[in-house]
DNA sequence: ATACGATTTTTTTTT
DNA sequence: AAAATCGTAT
């Protein structure tokens, strides 16, 4: 049996042993809503839930992976029957099972962003729209547009108008090519991110058998970040709990960060109105930072007027105020972090416990640069995920296709890495092969050498070898060998053209064949390769010895739920949190100070914002940078140097 | 007509 | 760092 009331506060408790039903739980920063959350599934585990009839949602496959190993250090047996992970993992659980009542067959591919963009294209070429018009919108953000009517219930046309009232004028093309994608995602059977939700809501919603099975299945449905869901996910966990009503959301108002995907925080909200019965409970204790840290959240949230009414209680002694260190550059906030993360490292704080956050990816780049100058050792949280790499994906696309000769993304990507074959003759060869029955053995045919200009034939020749000795190894070999026979076949050859970093690219294949093997089946794995984001770090050794010695580089969005000693927020400056792009969205600053505020209560100990009084911009030459309106708001006209919530540095020149 | 290489522009956040 | 653009070579 578990001490329940050992490793947990009376809010924790009541939270851990509630009855049951309806259930909204209000969980400030730091109040240890995972710990209430993972002891829950415990009790019920405990208590005699079979885990295989839990739904536990939560928004990034960390945070899933994190809860289900505490769950299962808890009950000490295997959880593997529970059903836990991201809304998308659990849509594709479901599709894998049901999809074919849509019309979809069973080993449906899906695709992520880069993907979804590139068909994007080709459906625009194919309408022939691409004729170099001016202000014709791109792929990508016909695709933003696509995503965001699908993920917020509405049309293309109130989309368009309401956020992209610029393209208006396009509109008609838009749905054209809006049209043309879905329907050639039937067609190749593919799904990408956001069918995997539309998907389970229409099958819940047409289909009352299926309905019935599920929501008969799922005694208990448990949401994390519930704040962050979007009408889709918030309409399937209201049909999935539709039979035993035993659903409870955990939530905090204040940090909803995700609207740019379609995420709606007035679910949270309404959820009371949605569920007349629910109970409610609050989490304010806080346990991770000092009250000067929580003095600085307090302060910043409250000029967010639409919220729940909260506010964090500190439990811990007083420490240090946070500082604020304006900075005259970028060159000198990195050097300045480095230098305080060796002086902290000097004091004892190991490198493990320190963080550095910042609004965008591309505001860690030279604070990476300078890192790696003076060797101190990190890992980036943001950017390209590791499945996301053009190494992995070029890789995966040779295995793909010879999985399924019909994906015409991965033959056009495969094709297109060799000389003299480019968008044109990629597109030829796929129109050859496609009408094939067996397209991969017509790849020996003299047919398929002709099938484009005489100068790509050498390449093509190439690639017929290697497709034959993938053929060839495939049957009884795993994934590595494969691999090895693409590097080989001429891949190798193609990343030392390409790249400075061939060696370590290598062993990232090398990663990526041995990672394989956890799947059941080759073909699982590539179909939903687009759904992981990086390998798991199972290996405990690996856990202990590398990461806990490595300062984490995260944007702030990838940083929720997490915490540290340290942390360092970068780039406080406006225009850059707020991000100036953001605030064009209506409610764009009050997402954007939110974002700030879970920055802040990141950090446990110490906290540092650095600000760099001047940018260069090429063009624009050296401009300045006023502090962000968060910090400026926090310091009150009347308020005492004695008082003011952070103390300031001056940083003393190189 | 097509592919490629040099140049220029542009970076939100995630599944 | 990656993508888009533009001019040149095949």
């Amino acid at each position: 049996m578990i001490a329940y009331e050992e490793h947990l506060n009376r809010e924790q408790l009541d939270v851990v042993m509630s009855e049951g039903g309806p259930t909204l739980v209000i969980a400030g920063a730091g109040s240890g809503k995972t710990r209430a959350l993972t002891y829950r599934v415990a009790y019920l585990i405990e208590s005699g839930v079979s885990p295989n009839r839990i739904l536990l949602a939560t928004f990034t496959n960390k945070a899933a992976r994190t809860m289900l190993s505490r769950v299962e250090m808890l009950t000490k047996g295997t959880i593997e029957r529970l059903w836990g992970g991201t809304f998308h993992h659990i849509g594709n659980r479901i599709l894998r099972n049901h999809g074919f009542m849509l019309g979809y067959k069973p080993h449906y591919t899906i695709i992520d962003q880069e993907d979804s963009r590139r068909l994007i294209d080709t459906c625009t070429a194919e309408l022939g729209y691409s004729k170099k018009e001016k202000r014709f919108p791109k792929g990508s953000v016909i695709g933003d547009i696509i995503s965001y009517a699908v993920n917020t219930d509405q049309t293309i046309d109130s989309v368009v108008a309401g956020r992209y009232p610029y393209f208006l004028q396009y509109l008609d093309d838009i749905l054209m090519i809006a049209n043309r994608y879905d329907g050639r995602k039937k067609e190749l059977n593919i799904m990408d991110f956001d069918d995997l939700l539309s998907n389970v809501r229409q099958l819940l919603t047409d289909f009352p058998e299926v309905r019935r099975e599920y929501s008969d299945k799922f005694l208990h449905i448990l949401v994390d970040e519930y704040q962050d869901t979007n009408s889709i996910q918030a309409e399937i966990l209201d049909l999935l709990a539709l039979h035993h009503r035993n659903i409870m959301v955990v939530g905090d108002d204040s940090q909803s960060i995700y609207s740019f995907r379609g995420a709606d925080f007035t679910n949270i909200i309404c959820f009371p109105e949605r569920y007349p019965d629910a109970k409610m409970y609050k989490l304010e204790t806080n346990y991770r930072s000092t009250p000067e840290i929580l003095n600085v959240a307090n302060l910043s949230i409250v000029n967010n007027e639409k919220q729940f009414h909260k506010e964090l209680r500190p439990v811990r002694s007083k420490g240090v105020r946070p500082i604020y260190v304006p900075v005259r550059n970028v060159a000198q906030q990195a050097d300045f972090v480095s230098q305080r993360i060796r002086d902290l490292w000097r004091e004892g704080v190991p490198r493990g416990d320190i963080a550095v956050l910042y609004r965008a990816h591309f505001h860690s780049m030279e604070l990476q640069m300078e890192m790696t100058r003076q060797g101190i050792p990190f890992e980036i949280r943001s950017g390209l995920r590791f499945f996301e790499q053009a190494h992995i994906k070029d890789v995966a696309a040779f295995i793909r296709l010879t999985v399924n000769p019909f994906d015409e993304l991965a033959w056009k990507r495969a094709l297109q890495l060799y000389d003299r074959i480019g968008k044109v003759t990629a597109q030829k060869i796929w129109g050859f092969v496609s009408r094939q029955n067996d397209p991969l053995t017509s790849v020996f045919s003299d047919e398929f050498l002709q099938s484009g200009a005489k100068t790509a034939v050498p390449g093509l020749l190439k690639f017929s070898d290697l497709l034959k000795s993938i053929l060839d190894l495939k049957q009884d070999n795993g994934t590595a060998v494969i691999i090895g026979a693409i590097l080989d076949g001429g891949y190798r050859d193609y990343m030392e053209d390409k790249y400075s970093d061939v060696k370590y690219r290598e062993e990232d294949l090398e990663q990526f064949g041995n990672f394989s093997t956890q799947f059941d089946s080759l073909e699982e794995f590539l179909n939903e390769l687009a759904l992981l984001t990086n390998l798991t770090e199972e290996n405990e050794t690996y856990r202990h010895t590398e990461n806990n010695d490595k300062i984490v580089l995260s944007s702030i969005h990838q940083a929720k739920g997490l915490e540290w000693s340290t942390v360092f927020i970068i780039w406080c400056a406006d225009g850059m949190i707020p991000l100036e792009r953001a605030l064009k969205d209506p409610g764009g600053d009050h997402e954007e100070r939110r974002l700030f505020y879970v920055a802040v209560t990141r950090a446990k100990d110490q906290l540092y914002f650095c600000h760099p009084l001047t940018d260069y911009t090429r063009g624009m030459g050296s401009t300045v940078l006023p502090p962000s309106r968060f910090l400026k708001e926090l310091v009150l006209p009347d308020l005492d140097p004695e008082e003011l919530p952070f103390d300031q540095w001056m940083v003393n020149e190189i």
